[in-house]
DNA sequence: TAGGCCCTGGACAACGTTGTCAACGCAATG
DNA sequence: CATTGCGTTGACAACGTTGTCCAGGGCCTA
C-alpha cells in the first residue's frame, strides 16, 4: 500500500476537493473556489460546468480548512450549567436563534456546576476558535480567561457576574425579584417565612437571600437563623431544610424557593403537610398555573436573546466599555403565594 | 501599513503561533509541537523552557489547524428539533455527557421541525466535518445524507426513523407504548377514548397513533372519527380538538394524548371541564406526579445515551448493519387514567 | 578508539482553502 | 493597425498545525 493511498484511507473517507473538482471540471482551482462562493467574474457556461462536477462527485466544502484560512469560524460557544434543567434550554434556543440569524452556529457544553470543568470547556472553545463566547459561570475566578479576551474572543456572561474580568453581563434582577417575592408574602400577612436557596458560592443564590433579608428588614421583621438554608439544590437536601422549618414548635407559615429545582421539591413537601404553607418560588415551571403557584418570573429566553446580541455586536465591532444588563423579574401570583398564614 | 501587519490585524487578534513560542524558546516549531501534544522525546529541561514560553505568551494551540491536518474535529452534531422542548433537554445532555467521555465537543442546531432547515443544519456540520451525527429527523428523505454517510461521516437517527436512507436508529417503542396506555383506560371502563396528537407526517405521531387502533381492535371497539385528531401541537389548535371531542352529544371520557405538550393542553381543557376526564400522556412531565397525570414515560436520557454510544462505537470502526434500537416505554399511573368513565 | 545505537531536535511537506496578482483573450478606441 | 481596458482565469503563497525523515551528539561496547 502506497502512502497516498493510506493517507486517504484514514482521513475523510476520501471526500473530493476543489483540487478534484477542478480537475473533473477542466479549470482552475481558484474558479471552483469562486463558484462555490458565488464570487462574480465567472461565466455562466464555466460556472455550470464546476456545478456539474461538484454535484457528480458530491463536493462539499471543507470549513475546517477555510477557518484556518479566514480566521473567523462563524461559530460561538455557549457554556452553561445543565442543558437538562427547564431554565436552560429556552435560554439555550433563544441564543440559537439569535446565533442563526447571524450565520453561526453553536457548540454548547454544560459546565455541572464544576468550575474546573467550566474552564476546560471555555479553553476547549477558545482552541477551536469560537467567535465569541456566552457563559454561565460556575467559578468565580475567570482570569483565565483574560488572554483569550485580548487575543480578540469576545465574551458576554450570563445570569451570574464573571470574577475578576471586566466583560459584558446580562443578568436578572435577583435581589429585586426576590425583595419583591417576599414583600408579597409579608402583604398577604406572613412574618415566619423560610427561605430556600442554591450554594452560597452562587451569586444569584446570595443575591436572592439578600433580597429576601431586605424584605424583612423592611417590614421590621427579625430573621431567626433557621429560617434561612442555602446549600445544594439536590431534592434530598431541600426536603430536609423544607421539613425542618416546617416541623418543630415554632414553624415557619411561608416558603420562599430560591430557584426552580427548590421549588419543585418544596412544592412536594408542602403537599405532604397537614396544613397550608404558602409558597413563592424563583424562576417559573411549566404547569404552574395549574398548580397555582406563585412566581417570581425571569423570561429565560430574553436573557438568552440579549445576551446573544451583546455578543454579536461586539464582534461587529463595537467597542464601548463593557455593559451590565439587569433584566426585570415579573411576580405571577397564582393562588399559593395568597394564602395567609395558617 | 504594510501587508503582513494588516493581515495579522485582521485575523484571530495576533495570537501567538507555535513558531512564536518556538522562536522565545530557543527550540524548533516541531518540538513546541512534541510539548503540547504531551509525546514523548523532549527533554525536561527543554520542555520547561517551552513551557515557560507557552505561559509567557499565552499561546493555545489553534484547533483548526489540527483539524485540517488531522482529519479528525472530535466534535459531533446533534440536530434536534427544539431544544427548549422538556424532552429534548436532557437527551441533549445525555448525548454531550457520552461526548465528553469521548473527548469530543457537541455542535447543536434545533430544525424547528422544518425539513428543510433540518437539511441546512446538517449540511452545515457535515462542512464543518463534524466526526459524526445524531439527528432527530424533521424531513422523511433523508437522500442528501448519502454522500457524506459514504465519506464517513458516522449518523445515527433518533426517536423517528430516517427516511430513504440506511443507518443506524435509535427509537422508543411508540407503538407499544400508547397501545399500553389505551389499553389501560379500556380496562378501566372507558370505550368512548379520544386521541390528539403531531402532525401525521412525523413517524411518532402516527406509530402512536396506530397503537392507538390497535388498543381499540384488541378490545372490539370501533373508533369513530371524530375521536381522533392529528395536527400541530400548538395550544391552539389542541384546545380545539380536545373541547370538540369533549362536548357534543357523545363526548368521550377518556383522552390519549400523543406527546407532552399535547399533555399540557389536555390537563388545562380537562380543569376546565364540569365532569372528570380521563387522561393518558405520553411523556412524562415534570411535576405530573403532584397532578396526578397518568404516563406512558420514555427515558429521554437513555434515549440520547444509546444513540451516542452506537455513534462512538462507529467512530472507533465498527462496521456491523446498521442497527435499529427500540427502547421500552413505562406506563406510570398516578390517577388520571384510573379514572372511570363520567 | 572505532562502530553502532539511542535519544533529542529540527527542516520540510502536506492538509484544503482563500487572497493576491499577473496573464490572457477580446472588443472598443485612437 | 496598435493600444487600451476590461472581464475572466489560473498560478502561487499563506493560514497553523502535525507526520516523516534525517542529523547530530552522547554513550555503550568490542
Amino acid at each position: 500500500m502506497d502512502r497516498t493511498t493510506r493517507h486517504s484511507e484514514t482521513r475523510y473517507g476520501n471526500r473530493p476537493t476543489m483540487k478534484d473538482v477542478a480537475a473533473r471540471a477542466g479549470v482552475g482551482l481558484k474558479t471552483v473556489s469562486r463558484v462555490v462562493n458565488s464570487e462574480p467574474g465567472v461565466t455562466p457556461d464555466t460556472e455550470r460546468r464546476v456545478q456539474e462536477a461538484i454535484d457528480a462527485l458530491g463536493f462539499r466544502r471543507n470549513d475546517s480548512a477555510r477557518v484556518l484560512r479566514k480566521g473567523r469560524t462563524a461559530s460561538i460557544g455557549l457554556v452553561l450549567e445543565d442543558l437538562a434543567d427547564p431554565f436552560y434550554g429556552p435560554l439555550s434556543r433563544a441564543v440559537e436563534e439569535v446565533a442563526r440569524a447571524h450565520g453561526a452556529l453553536l457548540i454548547n457544553g454544560s459546565s455541572a456546576e464544576d468550575p474546573e470543568r467550566e474552564q476546560e470547556l471555555v479553553l476547549a472553545l477558545c482552541a477551536r476558535r469560537v467567535d465569541g463566547l456566552i457563559v454561565i459561570p460556575a467559578g468565580d475566578d475567570h482570569r483565565y480567561l483574560e488572554p483569550e479576551i485580548k487575543a480578540g474572543i469576545a465574551t458576554v456572561f450570563v445570569d451570574r457576574p464573571a470574577g475578576r474580568v471586566d466583560a459584558d453581563m446580562v443578568l436578572s434582577d435577583s435581589f429585586g425579584g426576590s425583595r419583591e417575592g417576599v414583600a408579597h408574602l409579608i402583604a398577604h400577612g406572613h412574618r415566619r417565612i423560610g427561605f430556600i436557596g442554591d450554594q452560597p458560592r452562587i451569586h444569584t443564590a446570595t443575591e436572592r437571600l439578600r433580597g429576601y433579608h431586605a424584605a424583612m428588614t423592611d417590614a421590621g421583621i427579625t430573621v431567626e437563623d433557621s429560617w434561612v438554608s442555602l446549600g445544594s439544590t439536590e431534592p434530598g437536601r431541600v426536603r430536609a431544610a423544607a421539613e425542618a422549618m416546617l416541623g418543630g414548635p415554632e414553624p415557619v407559615t411561608a416558603l420562599f424557593a430560591g430557584n426552580n429545582r427548590v421549588t419543585v421539591t418544596a412544592v412536594r413537601v408542602i403537599a405532604e403537610q397537614d396544613r397550608p404553607v404558602a409558597l413563592v418560588g424563583f424562576d417559573d415551571i411549566e404547569l404552574a398555573d395549574l398548580l397555582g403557584i406563585t412566581v417570581i418570573s425571569q423570561d429565560a429566553a430574553a436573557v438568552g436573546r440579549t445576551a446573544a446580541e451583546h455578543l454579536f455586536r461586539r464582534l461587529d465591532g463595537a467597542d464601548h466599555a463593557p455593559a451590565r444588563v439587569e433584566l426585570p423579574t415579573t411576580l405571577i401570583p397564582r393562588g399559593s403565594g395568597e394564602l395567609p398564614p395558617a
